[in-house]
DNA sequence: CAGGGCATCCAAAGCGCTTTGGAAACCCAA
DNA sequence: TTGGGTTTCCAAAGCGCTTTGGATGCCCTG
C-alpha cells in the first residue's frame, strides 16, 4: 500500500492524501479524518526513504559504538543511554541509526553519515580529552551533542555531562571528613575526559586537606568487576593500606567488594568504599539504605538530555552550543564509616 | 556532491558512473579506475535514502528493544548482544535499526518496519513462551531470526539459541553429584522462555535423582543484583535453607554473593553456587580460575551468528527456517564444593 | 449579476539513485 | 567495403514521497 494506491481508493489526488495525513491546514476537516482512517484501514505507512528523500530530513539520530580493537570492551552504560534517548526519539517520531565500527573506522563512519544523508544528528559516545571527532564534526556541519566534555574548550560545542570533579571533590572530602587518609581511586581510563576529571577532583580534596595522595593508591583502567578486584586486593596488601576506596563504577566496585570480603574485612565498618553510581537498572544500588555511598547520576536521564537537546538543535540549525552540567547527588549508604 | 555533479564532473553519464562504482561488468577498467578515484577524491557517498528508494534494500536490520512499562529494566545483555552482530553488519555493509518502544507499542513497530520499508530483516529479542511477534513477523512477510525461542513450535521459524533446559540440567546434576540436595534456583521471569526451559532441566535433573524440589527454594523474576540479594537472603533464613544456589545470571549471582556473606558463610565452602553466564565484557567471570562455577554461553557470539543467519536470510528468501542450538560449557570455579 | 476572495483540491516537478532498452563506436572476418 | 558481434556508454523511466504553482468551485459584497 503507498501513496498512490491510497489516494486512488480515496478518490483524491496524492498532494491532497499526503497534506491530509501531516496535518496541512489546508485540507477540510472532514477529509482529513476519511484520509486519516482509511490509512488506517489499510494500515499505510509512508515509505519513509521515499520520504526522506523527498524532505531532506531522515528523522533519524546516528549513535556510533566504536568497538575498540584492543581492549574488547562494551560500554555497559550503553544500554541505558539508549534507552532514555530512545524514550526521547520515539516520542518525537526519530529512530536511532546504530553504527558499530572500529575505533579505526569511527571517523569515516561519521563521514558516511553526513553524506549519505542517512542522519540528521549524531551523539558522541565516551569523549576523550581531546577528541578528534569533535572537530571533524564541526568541520561535517553535522548537529551533534556530546556525552560528556572533551577537554576544556568546552563552549563550542553542544554537551551533557556530570560534574565529575565536583561530585569526586565531595565524595573524597566526606571520607576526610570521616577521618579517612588513606584513600584508594579506582578510577576509569585516564585518557577518557570524565576519568581525568574525577582525578582531579579527589586530588583537589585531598590537597585542600593536606593530605598527600598516594601513587600506589591510584589506579586507572577498564571499569570491570575483575580490575576492581585485583587492584583493591593488591592495594589492601601494599604497604600502606587504605582506610577507604573511591571508585568510578558499580561493577568495578562490586569487584573491590569481593577483595574487601576476602581479606577477611568488612565493608562499612572494617573499610568504606564510595562509588560513582550511573543507576544502571539491573544494577540498582539496593533499596531504601543503598549498599553503597554514592555518587548518584542517572545515565538514563542523561540519555533523554542528550536526545532533547540533538532534537532541538537539528530543528534549529544556526543555534549557539548549549550545554548541561548535572550534578550528581550524594547518597550515604551502608559502606562507609568512620575510620578505625 | 551527489551522482550528477559527480559525473558532470568525470564527463560521463549518470549510468556509467553509478555502475562503475557498483562494480558492474559493462564499464571499462580504466573508466572504473578513474570514477573510483574522483568518488574518493571528492568524498563522494551515495544517497543511502535514494539508493534504497530505487534498489527496494535498506540496507540496515531492525531491532526492536521493548521498553516494559511496568519495570523500568533494560536488558544488560543487549550491549554485547549488538556489538556481536555490529560487527557483522558492518562487514556486511548494512547498519542497524534500533527502534526502541514501550512494550505495548511493539507490534506495531514491526508493521511500520515493513511498510515504510526502512528494514531488510529483524531481530527478535526476548521471546515469552508464545510470543505473538513470531506470528506478526511471518504475516508480515518480514525476514527475521529471533534470539532463543518461542515455546513449542520450533520448525517454523529461524533462531538461534542456548540449550537451555540442557545446560541447566547439567549444572544441577553437577550439584547433586557433589551431594547437594537442597539447591535453590533464582531464575529469570519464568514467562520468559529461556527462563521456562531452565526451569525445566532444574527439575529435570531433580526428578532423575529421586530429589523433590522445595518451592521455597524456587524464585523466577527480574534477574537484578538486588533481587538476587534479597531473595537468596530470604532462603538463607528460611526453614530449609539451600546448601546450593543455581542461578540464572551473573548480576544476580553477585546478590546472592552478598547474601550469602552477610549470613555469614562463605561460598564454595559453605554453600555452593552455580551461574549461567553470558561472558558479558563489563562483568567477566574471572580469570583462570573462574569466581563462579558457570555455565558459560557468549551472548555476544549468539550476535554474531544471528546476524549472519539473518543476512543469508535477507540475501536468499524464500529459503527454510534455519536454527543453531548452541551448548553452554561448564566451567568448574571457586564458588562450588561438597555439601558439608 | 459580475468579480474578488477564500477554501479546497490537483497536476507535475523534483529529491538522488538504479536499471531498462537502446545507440554509438569499434573490431574483425568475409 | 560490408555486416554482425562486442564493448562501452547513454537517455529516460521509475522508486514513493513532498511541494510548488495553479485550477476549480463556492460564498459574499456591491
Amino acid at each position: 500500500m503507498n501513496l498512490k494506491e491510497l489516494s486512488t481508493i480515496l478518490g483524491l489526488s496524492q498532494t491532497t492524501v499526503s497534506r491530509a495525513l501531516n496535518d496541512y491546514p489546508e485540507v477540510k476537516e472532514a477529509t482529513r479524518q476519511r484520509v486519516k482512517q482509511a490509512a488506517l484501514l489499510h494500515n499505510y505507512f509512508p515509505n519513509k526513504r521515499a520520504k526522506g528523500l523527498a524532505t531532506g530530513r531522515a528523522m533519524a539520530i546516528g549513535h556510533v559504538i566504536p568497538l575498540s580493537t584492543q581492549h574488547e570492551m562494551v560500554n555497559p552504560v550503553f544500554a541505558d543511554f539508549i534507552a532514555g534517548a530512545g524514550e526521547v526519539y520515539s516520542a518525537n517520531g526519530y529512530d536511532i541509526h546504530l553504527s558499530v565500527v572500529s575505533d579505526v573506522a569511527e571517523e569515516n563512519a561519521y563521514r558516511a553519515f553526513r553524506s549519505s544523508h542517512s542522519v540528521d544528528g549524531v551523539i558522541v559516545h565516551g569523549p576523550c580529552a581531546d577528541d578528534p571527532r569533535i572537530a571533524l564534526l564541526k568541520r561535517l556541519g553535522l548537529p551533534f551533542v556530546v556525552h560528556g566534555r572533551a577537554g576544556e574548550d568546552e563552549t563550542s560545542y553542544s554537551w551533557v555531562d556530570v560534574n565529575n570533579r565536583h561530585s569526586f571533590l565531595r565524595a573524597t572530602e566526606f571520607l576526610l571528613d570521616l577521618g579517612h587518609r588513606y584513600i584508594a581511586l579506582l578510577n576509569g581510563l585516564e585518557h577518557m575526559d570524565f576519568a581525568r576529571r574525577r582525578r582531579e577532583g579527589f586530588l583537589a580534596a585531598m590537597q585542600g586537606h593536606g593530605v598527600t595522595p598516594i601513587p600506589a593508591l591510584m589506579f586507572g583502567g577498564e571499569m570491570t568487576e575483575e580490575l576492581g578486584f585485583i587492584h583493591a586486593k593488591e592495594m589492601l596488601a601494599g604497604a600502606t593500606p587504605p582506610t577507604a576506596f573511591l571508585v568510578s563504577s558499580m561493577s568495578m566496585a562490586i569487584g573491590a567488594r569481593r577483595a574487601i570480603a576476602d581479606a577477611g574485612l568488612e565493608m562499612g565498618r572494617d573499610i568504606s568504599v564510595v562509588i560513582h553510581d550511573d543507576d544502571l537498572s539491573y544494577l540498582k544500588n539496593g533499596g531504601d539504605i543503598p549498599i553503597f555511598t554514592a555518587a548518584k547520576s542517572s545515565v538514563r536521564q542523561a540519555g533523554r538530555l542528550c536526545a532533547e537537546m540533538l532534537l532541538e538543535l537539528v530543528a534549529n540549525p544556526g543555534q549557539p552550543p548549549r550545554h548541561r552540567l548535572l550534578e550528581s547527588q550524594l547518597m550515604v549508604g551502608q559502606s562507609t564509616g568512620p575510620v578505625r
